[in-house]
DNA sequence: CACAAGGATGAGAATTGTTCTCATTCCATC
DNA sequence: GATGGAATGAGAACAATTCTCATCCTTGTG
């Protein structure tokens, strides 16, 4: 029984406190975008991430929406996931992880980092450092 | 000694070959993007395989590139590739493969299958089968 | 507790990669 | 050489994202 219109959001003590953490400036509006984002894993385009913060009574723009997440993914709080070449996706979870994306739903399933081995890592090309590895595994439903 | 706007291209006869393989009717323009596209193990995007066919004095249309390019995909002739929210990358190598993406200057390298070993992969979700795995390694230049 | 000063916000325009429209052109087949 | 269906292309349309810049907040200062 889930009340219309009330999604679950991450309490707004743990948002503020996750923001100072990175030194990012906690406003009325990152601390929303930040209570829809950081609610549970998941995987949410900026639409509707702007969707669920009007949807809870804030009142945000789009140009915000985008502002914060591309702050938040500087700053390390968020992951942008570049899947197909429509939207991106924004993941909560910045520790290393994988991904498997069903072409046919576009649904996004987590991967935990210990669930799939990467053995014999090629050396980085001269020059440059190993940043983070995304592995998606495409599935479809059969 | 490069003649200039004279880049290396693939010959007409595999391209008019590779096409028939896969049912497709190798068209005048489809043929002078397959010359482009399939000269080499590259990574172009749809605009650079539109400089490269016009630079080679043919005469072809954005639309028609981009029709050709998914008519490709779908085909099995290319592989998109995904990986920022920009603009999608056409690989013709559709074996499977991996790759470095250099965050800083935007080039990607590939990764040969058996340079990367994939251990342990997680069972598909229910109700789903593979596809495919693509394994992208960012990289910044240090 | 006013009060700057600089940072954040937002309405809407701009940009850009990609798709769509549909009249025209091409091509395989007869 | 005709012809019917597929392919092409100019340009409009779309959609995700960024930009502009006037206005609004925050935060520290007096
Ligand atoms: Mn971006
Ligand atoms: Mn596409
Ligand atoms: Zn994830
Ligand atoms: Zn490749």
């Amino acid at each position: 029984m889930s009340t219309p219109g009330t999604a679950q959001l991450a309490p707004r003590a743990r948002v503020v406190e996750l923001l100072e953490r990175r030194g990012v400036t906690a406003t009325q509006q990152r601390v929303e975008v930040g209570q829809v984002l950081f609610a549970c894993p998941q995987h949410l385009s900026a639409d509707q991430i702007l969707e669920r913060v009007l949807a809870m009574g804030a009142r945000v723009s789009k140009a915000t929406v985008y502002n914060t997440l591309n702050l938040f993914s500087e700053r390390g709080l968020v992951r942008t996931l570049s899947i197909d070449g429509d939207r991106q996706f924004y993941d909560p979870t910045t520790a290393p992880h994988h991904h498997f994306y069903n072409v046919d739903t576009g649904e996004l399933i987590d991967i935990p980092a210990d669930a799939l081995a990467l053995a014999s890592l090629p050396a980085p090309p001269a020059g440059t450092a190993h940043e983070r590895i995304d592995v998606i595994i495409r599935v479809r439903s059969s």
